[in-house]
DNA sequence: CTCTCATGTTGATCTGAGTCAAGGCGTGCG
DNA sequence: CGCACGCCTTGACTCAGATCAACATGAGAG
């Protein structure tokens, strides 16, 4: 499993992951090899749970995990998409905030909080490589709460499928010209937990989009994009809003 | 004005504001001395548009502010209410990504960002400390997405109430027993802005829950609370969820 | 003092999304 | 093979909250 990610071009640091690998120097990536450890999970496996002691730090190396928040009466909440090279847990904070769930199997690259808060004592870049990610999620967050507050069904929908999308597109070398095709990570349900509906207003909606010709389906998770600007207007999306995730 | 904040205990830098005077050396408070300055606002004025360059860093000082997103049609989601001590801008970001407006009269004790960002550099600390308390708004940014996607408009006032509440008691130093009172910063159709509502959902809900005897009101903007665990009863929060804002 | 304007309340009606219920695939297993 | 189970779709009905509209209150300006 490991040699995996050996020759990858960043390796598993979760500091190196973002593009960031021209200030770490070898003894600070040594020091962090020393410490760094892999856990995997299986689909559907729960990482960790709202309010268990968090013991460890880590990123995403392969698979998707999901953030969600759930009320005593069962209503669940999903308030984020961990992908590769997303970090979680964090430093000054014992306790998890929310469950952590991995939906497909999940390899993570993991430090014992202890001494990876020790070495970003001693490593000034690192709290300010995390602190630009965790600005970045603060600010994907809160463009998710316009989603949540104010879209209809509909441009959540189109929000989320053009998100995935955008991202699939710039992990592509060259932007495709013709028709985009993305893979849903998520089950209805899971897209309805994270888009703050139904599963069934997700079906629903999906057929409309389908039935008006903004995406088109091959099977239930594969979705074809024939105008990803029509599907962009259809997400009620600012002109640019491509800054997020 | 400036001499309103000299004998406060922690001062005005945006670093101690939050309880790390003991970190900060006396050469890095002289050096954060001279490159702070402020800018005052008043109630209604906008302190920066989304998509404008931002020069500045800073916390507020007194007052109020709101950051909010607008879509074309008009359609608003307030997305974090900033309060004294809090704050705003992003080092390693160039352009604001959301409207920040005064809603009361504001002072802010801002930072240019050029030298704050070196500063940032030689001083580790102040990058942890910022990256604690971005983590702390990523986790209220996530709370507020289960409010928005799950919660009924009753849970959603009741939420706001306890929250505002929660914040005036721990302020206080002795936990008063008996009624609490708030005084809301905020219009009704700001609070709607902020819960994903329309004003007179918020102003109907306002009603129902007086009428059940959880609140009382005296004016518009004051709330009695009599009972704080009826309250958050009906805000539907997890028994202890105090951690945030 | 009155007028105006911003703010808030309340009522009547409409509607988008939730709820409940009935199937339809496709896959893995006995 | 057929059966069960997870995932998805679709229909009928309901209801919470939006919308439209009228009116109340209070503070500041003239």
């Amino acid at each position: 499993m490991q040699d995996h990610f050996a020759h990858q071009h960043c390796g598993d640091c979760p500091i190196r992951h973002r593009a960031v690998c021209a200030r770490c120097d070898s003894d600070e990536l040594a020091a962090l090899e020393q410490i760094k450890y892999y856990r995997s999970y299986q689909a559907g496996q729960t990482v960790i749970w709202s309010g268990d002691r968090m013991e460890f730090v880590g990123s995403v190396v392969t698979g998707i995990a999901t953030l969600t928040q759930t009320m005593e009466d069962g209503r669940r909440q999903m308030v984020g998409l961990l992908l590769p090279s997303d970090f979680v847990g964090r430093p000054g904070r014992a306790v998890a905030a929310f469950d952590v769930t991995a939906t497909t199997d999940l390899v993570m690259c993991c430090f014992r909080k202890k001494p990876f808060e020790e070495m970003m004592g001693r490593t000034p870049h690192i709290a300010q490589r995390l602190l630009e990610m965790t600005l970045d999620e603060l600010d994907a967050a809160r463009e998710w709460m316009l989603l949540l507050g104010r879209k209809t069904a509909r441009e959540k929908i189109a929000s989320l499928i053009a998100i995935i999308a955008r991202r699939e597109a710039s992990l592509q070398v060259r932007r495709p010209k013709g028709v985009l095709s993305v893979d849903l990570p998520l089950t209805r349900e899971e897209m309805a937990d994270y888009l703050g509906l139904t599963l069934e207003t997700v079906s629903r909606q999906m057929s409309a989009l389908k039935k008006d010709g903004v995406i088109s389906l091959e099977g239930n998770r594969h979705v074809m994009i024939p105008d990803l600007d029509r599907l962009l207007e259809e997400a009620g999306d600012d002109s640019d809003g491509g800054m997020l995730v």
